[in-house]
DNA sequence: GTCTATAGCTAGATAGAC
DNA sequence: GTCTATCTAGCTATAGAC
């Protein structure tokens, strides 16, 4: 990282990303240009759209950044837990801990979602790669613990779905360090994990099991495969 | 409707709309212009906007009439139907009946998400009104069946919010006639119905009461109001 | 390969004349 | 209420310096 080891590019690109985090997070996204950025990076506008197609694919190069940062602190903090429950807590408050200082242009994530056919639509091809890596990271939190296979299957991206929504809910939240977040994020997470103790309990797991079986059958339905 | 009793501003209006959806549908959202639109509607473009401040405004012109639509159609099939499930079905699949030409454009809707302060945000205060019209739809279908009352307050919202995503999912569907979209959103009607069921049943109950209850507090400490 | 300077295109949005 | 002209900003293109 920073400046060492780097060829004069990559120095560059460096410098113009961080300048234009610093005005999204100063600013915001909308109001800020790549006019600014570049002024603010002392280069031409040229040169930032030599190395930033887009000014989205700054937030994009933003998030694979986050995302880096996420499995490190992840695998970091992970070892030596071994409860579920704890460990999603890991997963899921180290992700928005990263996010803490962004909420002002972490909207621009979600800018494209409805637009299956856009590069950065969070739920579209083009985005697959972060995707899983993304659900990787709440596969590791899951593995080890003694759940059932098709909720080893199933929960990564259960999870991952309930953290996009968690985001969503941060951007919105104007409570003192997101603590209204935080504490949904608990609230959520200690439901997944009541429930899957549920699963386990032999008194209600016979009426429990068909919801089970009849929710993957319907997500199979839908399309869902698993991660292909 | 169409074009008796209105001045000619409003006529003005209506072309433009109209000709902008066609455009929308034919076309696509991001592709089309306002310089089209207008050029479609015979207008010069200032006329455009002067009856839509935006692009994305129209939009919004749109699923308002979409709203008047449900609400309207909802009204109509409702009478008559008792069954909670039933009376759901009706609700959601009328909805993306209403939509089903619309699915190149829709995604539209929710560009501003992650923008709290956007006028067009779907859960930011700008559109606190279309928020709380569609809720009422679902209220409206809850209505006079034999739910406890604290259900009767959260089903809406959660139908609501389900809702939202079946519309995600609905654009994202390129089965025919969006088949996909349908059967999951059956799919989950019934879960949400059995679930519902589960909460009557007195064997099971003990067990699902906690939950229902602490889903509840976590939502009051999240902010939600259940619709202030 | 890295970058500047500059010019130009497109399209959303606005101001002011009529 | 409608039009023409203009502004702004994302983005492209190019020619050339190093």
């Amino acid at each position: 990282m920073s400046t060492a080891n780097k060829s004069a590019g990559e120095k560059t690109k460096a410098v113009i990303f961080e300048k234009a985090l610093e005005l999204f997070r100063m600013r915001g996204f909308e109001v800020t240009t790549m006019r600014d950025i570049a002024r603010s990076a002392k280069v031409a506008t040229g040169a930032a759209y030599y190395y930033f197609p887009s000014k989205e694919s700054i937030v994009a190069a933003y998030y694979d950044q986050v995302q880096r940062r996420h499995a490190e602190k992840v695998r970091l903090e992970l070892s030596g837990k071994a409860g579920l429950r704890e460990r999603l807590g890991v997963a899921v408050h180290s992700k928005l801990e990263i996010l803490k200082d962004d909420r002002m242009f972490l909207g621009a994530l979600f800018r494209y979602t409805g637009d299956p056919d856009h590069p950065l639509s969070v739920f579209g091809k083009g985005t697959d790669a972060q995707r899983s890596q993304s659900v990787a990271i709440f596969q590791e939190a899951v593995a080890g613990t003694n759940v059932s296979e098709e909720l080893q299957e199933l929960l990564p991206w259960a999870l991952w779905l309930a953290h996009l929504g968690m985001i969503l809910f941060f951007i919105y939240d104007e409570t003192e360090g997101q603590q209204r977040t935080h504490k949904l994020a608990d609230g959520i997470l200690d439901l997944f994990t009541q429930l899957i103790e549920l699963t386990r309990s032999a008194l209600v797991r016979p009426f429990v099991q068909p919801f089970q079986r009849k929710i993957l059958g319907m997500l199979r339905e839908a399309g869902w495969t698993g991660g292909t």
